[in-house]
DNA sequence: TAATTCGCTTGATATAGATCAATTTATTTA
DNA sequence: TAAATAAATTGATCTATATCAAGCGAATTA
């Protein structure tokens, strides 16, 4: 299970045994079923998470119980509540897991004490933050300025990985729209 | 000029003398009238831009020659394209001037000289982009999760000191809304 | 100061997407 | 493997927002 996130580490940075070490000795694996969560609204988020195997999705609960995905993440994909971690505050968001699910925690101090040691890691991770920026950025410009279905083919091209895994009713969610509506969408798309 | 973004740092970090000195001895001080382009489509954007005056925006126009706007920038905030920036390929944005405004500019190079020479000038940058992250994630969620009131009435609240000095038509560009929808939305709150 | 342009409003109508309700199909669970 | 539950589809109707067009007032420009 910790292989997984070696594996991504190695791909992203090089870095000798001793950090290695450093990095696996303060990483908490943790195992979740499908629909358990990992953060529930209302409680802090105290981590920086990173998925090794499953599916999990981030999202807020409306005033009137409807549900709206921010994110969707699977193995080797970063995963949290960062607001609430550098707040302190009681997340609004839930996170939990669409699939069996791994992943690896690491506590904030811990994780501040790695990108302190380790500046590659530092490095790599805020190249992770400032493209998650331009993600979100280009996301915020999708939804202000695309049709539901545009909106829906951008998704599935852009995450054609995992687009499959996920119940259509998720994706609608995500892109803001009806699951009647996708799946109209869906079959306007395919009789043609 | 250069004072506002020098009481910005010292509001910010704490410098020596050398520091300041070597942060100031490579800014570029640009004035920019109402209208005028600081980016334009298709040019590969080289900056860290900081306002030190005036009102700007970031925005894309789309195949039928529409603007959204994605961002507002006013004093004390950065502005620019990092997706063109980090790639170094040429930008789907626009920036530009909506009120005479003032910048001051730091080449790529430059900056992550800065930043690695002054080590809280690094962090206070990722400081920002963290909470730049944030923030548009937040504004993903409430564009998938409200009305066109909703978002309206959440903007002026938000950005209550510079909702002002920005025209309707381009607030509702940012919204995503048409002007007329936006007109007809203030009205209705007006009479109740 | 008249003319022009721009930003905003207002009205009439159109439409994308939402809502509500009933089925059908797929997935879990007993 | 049957029963139960959840997910997706389909139809009818509704509604928020878009579109198109005209008009008005303020700000710029001639």
């Amino acid at each position: 299970m910790y292989d997984t996130f070696q594996e991504y580490l190695d791909r992203k940075i090089q870095l000798n045994n001793d950090e290695k070490e450093l990095i696996r000795s303060v990483s908490i694996l943790k195992k979740l079923r499908k629909k358990q969560y990992l953060l529930q609204e209302g409680d802090v988020w105290k981590y920086h998470a990173f998925i090794t195997r499953g599916c999990m999705r981030t999202y807020a609960v409306d005033d009137k119980g409807v549900e709206h995905i921010i994110y969707f993440g699977i193995e080797n994909w970063w995963i949290g509540d960062r607001e609430s971690l550098l707040s302190q505050t009681p997340s609004r968001l839930n996170i939990d897991a669409i699939e069996d699910s791994e992943v690896i925690l690491f506590t904030d101090p811990n994780f501040e004490m790695i990108c302190s040691k380790v500046p590659a890691f530092r490095d790599m991770v805020h190249t992770i933050i400032s493209k998650s920026l331009n993600v979100n950025q280009n996301r915020v410009l999708s939804s202000i300025s695309k049709t539901a279905e545009e909106k829906y083919l951008e998704f599935i091209q852009k995450y054609a990985d995992f687009a499959v895994r996920i119940p259509q009713a998720m994706i609608a969610s995500y892109l803001g729209i009806k699951p009647e509506t996708l799946s109209r969408i869906r079959n306007a798309i395919a009789r043609r």
